[in-house]
DNA sequence: ATAATATATGAATATTCTTTCATATAATAA
DNA sequence: TTATTATATGAAAGAATATTCATATATTAT
């Protein structure tokens, strides 16, 4: 139960799920994050550093950049969470359809300078 | 997502996590839950109304009593999010066994002193 | 090396929640 | 009516969380 109450405090944030809600679709860097929520960088990392310890998200480094991504195994749950439970669907829910929106935007043109390194985006030219 | 946000911080409390979790299996009056939980009235009453707000509780009068349940709408949704996806089954989490345990105590032994008028329970002889 | 970039972290502050306390209300009993 | 029981509620106190600020670290570029 106290792995549930983890859980469900992790969640019950406006910011950290906003933030899960795009992590289940792809994995993303803070800085896409900043981006698409308009929010500070050291306010992201602190929200992260809650659902990282939740479980909830998993972190890796590539270069200087660290991606975050919700793991495998919980992404179904996740998922049907959001959408079945909660009700959080890009169609019923205006702020998720405007955070997918800035998502597609920050991908499309490279709004971090060509520097983000995930994949599927264009990477620095040096 | 307001909802979503208001049905999460509902939930990520120890106690009124209990609560549901309780309520999820039957419909139970105040001071069934005071016993099983061992809480102060005045903290379950602010607690059932915070659930009460986000609409994952309903009460009704009945008598001096007040009972508790969760809505037929939410329950399969509820039951499914606390076992599914929390893994809140009374296998594998102690706490609950216990509720759960002491529930039975409560209804068994007519623990209010024949007081609560939920059905499927002694009633006062008056 | 030095500088720049992406991110993390500890401490301080600000805000929000929970719990308790005192008291109110609604129903029933005496 | 007065008392008792079951519950609710507003305000105060206490605890937990979120946010910001200053600074640290790791990686890459120059």
């Amino acid at each position: 139960m106290d792995h549930a109450l983890k859980t469900l405090k992790a969640l019950a944030d406006p910011t950290r799920l906003r933030v899960v809600a795009l992590l289940v679709r792809r994995p993303l860097c803070v800085c896409e994050l900043m981006f698409v929520l308009g929010k500070e960088q050291t306010l992201l990392s602190h929200q992260l550093g809650v659902l990282r310890k939740a479980g909830l998200v998993e972190d890796s480094r590539e270069g200087r950049f660290i991606n975050y991504r919700v793991p495998d195994a919980s992404r179904r749950g996740l998922e049907r969470l959001l959408s079945e439970f909660l009700g959080l669907r890009p169609k019923s829910s205006k702020e998720m359809a405007d955070d997918l929106a800035r998502l597609k935007l920050c991908l499309e043109r490279d709004v971090r300078g060509g520097k983000c390194p995930l994949p599927g985006r264009p990477r620095r030219k040096t």
